[in-house]
DNA sequence: TCACATTTTGTCGAATTCTTCAATTCTCAT
DNA sequence: ATGAGAATTGAAGAATTCGACAAAATGTGA
């Protein structure tokens, strides 16, 4: 892995440099923005430190330029540890704000944890958001439904209702839990609401809806699905 | 975006919910860890508050717990600003380490930062410049857009949310969840706006805007690009 | 400053979706 | 078998949402 670290002192990007390394991590070093950018450009950087008080051009404008191009993850450092200058800097596209002096253990820590972040675990698209119960999959992230392949479509309170259900598969839900969970209140008045929300679903994706193959009723006490 | 916040004190979860309601997120609480890992399987939770100090299950056992099946972009909070604690937090797979007491606005600038990592950032390998969707062709270098090979002039913001909906594709977005990731802050007011520039954009990449071949419109929930 | 392009806001009608209510059917316990 | 409670069904009014248009506000370059 390769780390930029970038700071107007060379005495601090020296001694970063050699906690670094002492991690495995590849370590270039810039002293100014005009600098990084360069070296952003021409080498392959996985995480970049990034002081914000140097002269030429300063760190939040050197975040802001690169932001325009790369993902890269960026860690400022900086003298000041005043809430607003934070804010300013986590708003610019920055993924953590070190404050000097700081205890080197957890800098790295906070390296490891954005590069961790940056590679391993990756984003929102990499994981599952797919439910699939028989031949009823719910695509959660596009918000659609398919019955044996066939799209099907629910108005966003059903699919809601729905996705509840099939995310807790077996589990028991009264008219009240799914109200709770569906609107975030309570339910004051009657359960009838969820009742017709339960029959257009059935009416949807269930073949037959007398005999329903996913959405079933547990008797006095709720509904659930298999 | 739903965030889940997790601290057995109550005052707190209430504090930080009004701050995280304020920017338009939905905000689930527990009150210790079993009650997280519920929530956890029951909602799509795209961040989670996690307070270390807590009975039955303390928060690094939580998000190791967690960390099993999940890759939710957790921020830790403590009131113990030792080194050791931070460090071991960030390694157990927390993605930020907030200590108590903290300003409100940095803790909402650390959410959106490690959100905005998680959503729109993405990760690693992601340097293509070229969004290619059936005949529809962005080019992220230029900002241009081609539509059957024809050259289309966008607007700056109709290209920002065309950009956001291609380079996600299947993805669904809120008007509020295209205005957050588009303007960088909030929307107060109703959602007409974005409704316009959809159109706009329709009017220009849309052979007939009545049946959107990419910018789909999906009802009650946001729109998409299949 | 003015003219022009872009962005934002306000209002309206049509379409879709949600909720309520009453009537009917179904299930379980006796 | 029967009755009470529970679930399903049908229909209709209420409430939302989307898209179209117009117009106001804002930004930009000559």
């Amino acid at each position: 892995m390769n780390i930029l670290v970038v700071d107007d002192d060379r005495e601090i990007v020296d001694s970063i440099a050699i906690f670094l390394s002492g991690e495995n991590y590849t370590v270039f070093k810039a002293y100014d923005g005009i600098e990084a950018l360069d070296i952003l450009t021409e080498k392959d950087v996985h995480l970049m430190i990034l002081d914000i008080m140097m002269p030429k051009l300063d760190g939040i404008r050197t975040l802001m330029k690169l932001r325009e191009s790369k993902n890269v993850p960026v860690i400022l450092l900086s003298a000041k540890s005043e809430d607003a200058d934070k804010i300013l800097g986590l708003t610019a596209g920055a993924d953590d704000y070190v404050t000097k002096p700081f205890n080197p253990s957890e800098l790295v820590a906070r390296v490891k944890s954005q590069l961790r972040r940056y590679t391993t675990l990756g984003s929102i698209g990499k994981q599952n958001n797919e439910i699939s119960i028989d031949g009823l999959v719910l695509n959660t992230e596009s918000k659609t439904v398919k019955v044996d392949g066939e799209d099907v479509r629910l108005t966003s309170t059903e699919y809601k209702i729905l996705e509840l259900l099939a995310r807790n598969r077996g589990r028991l839900f009264s008219a009240d839990d799914i109200y709770r969970n569906v609107w975030n209140e309570d339910n004051i008045v009657g359960d009838k609401t969820i009742a017709v929300h339960i029959r257009h679903i059935r009416e949807k994706i269930e073949i037959n809806p007398k005999e329903p193959r996913y959405l079933k009723v547990v008797w006095g006490i709720g509904y659930k699905i298999d």
